[in-house]
DNA sequence: CTCATAAATAGACAATTAGCTAATTATCGA
DNA sequence: TCGATAATTAGCTAATTGTCTATTTATGAG
């Protein structure tokens, strides 16, 4: 839980998590959308990655991240449901939408 | 955004974010109820204040924190919503639930 | 095999963080 | 006014963070 609020601390990080929205990215296309250096954006997308927020996939020379949106729903929703928040279910039952919506 | 969540990485500030769900608690009451120096948890108080989640009221000797629900909210829905999550509309239309509504 | 490209690792550095003890400020009661 | 109590500030340390450049690893093309 920590470690998920760590990583969204970051507005970097966050900006990354709203790219991956609609579906994978490489880490060059995502380091592209940023004024530092891609080591930097490796950095962020491991605290991500260890964070369980993003999962990574590699396909060839690139490495592909995605969101884990059932990561991001735990911690948002299982820390409001604390203050007596409830979200309203009106996604899956997995919690997860669909990764890009042409997707199988 | 960042501060907030910032705020919220670190387990001893989330709770002392739980300790005030159910109404305002002087900074000492909030201190004994951690292992950790008072000054520590001072540091602790004023990065909660600093983001906006807390706010504090001297009475007499003591300082009060209380919650400022609103802020807490604006930081986890309003991230959540990026994502195309919803709250469910079970509050006041304020989104601030009464502090001490349980309380005996 | 060799070269170019994509990404991660290594190593360095300044800034920030969480923690401590000691000192300071503010307030109350006798 | 004096002493006790509540809280914060000051000053320090060790660990972590975000950033960089340079290097290394992995892969695909020729």
């Amino acid at each position: 839980m920590s470690s998920v609020f760590k990583a969204l601390s970051d507005p970097t990080r966050r900006r990354v998590l709203e790219m991956l929205r609609d579906g994978p990215k490489s880490a060059g296309e995502l380091a592209s959308a940023f004024d530092v250096s891609k080591p930097t954006m490796s950095a962020h997308f491991a605290v991500l990655r260890d964070a369980g927020l993003v999962a990574s996939e590699k396909d060839g020379k690139s490495v592909f991240y995605h969101l884990q949106m059932s990561v991001l729903e735990d911690a948002l929703f299982g820390f409001a449901q604390t203050f007596g928040w409830e979200r309203r279910e009106d996604r899956s039952a997995t919690g997860r939408p669909a990764l890009k919506e042409g997707n199988p």
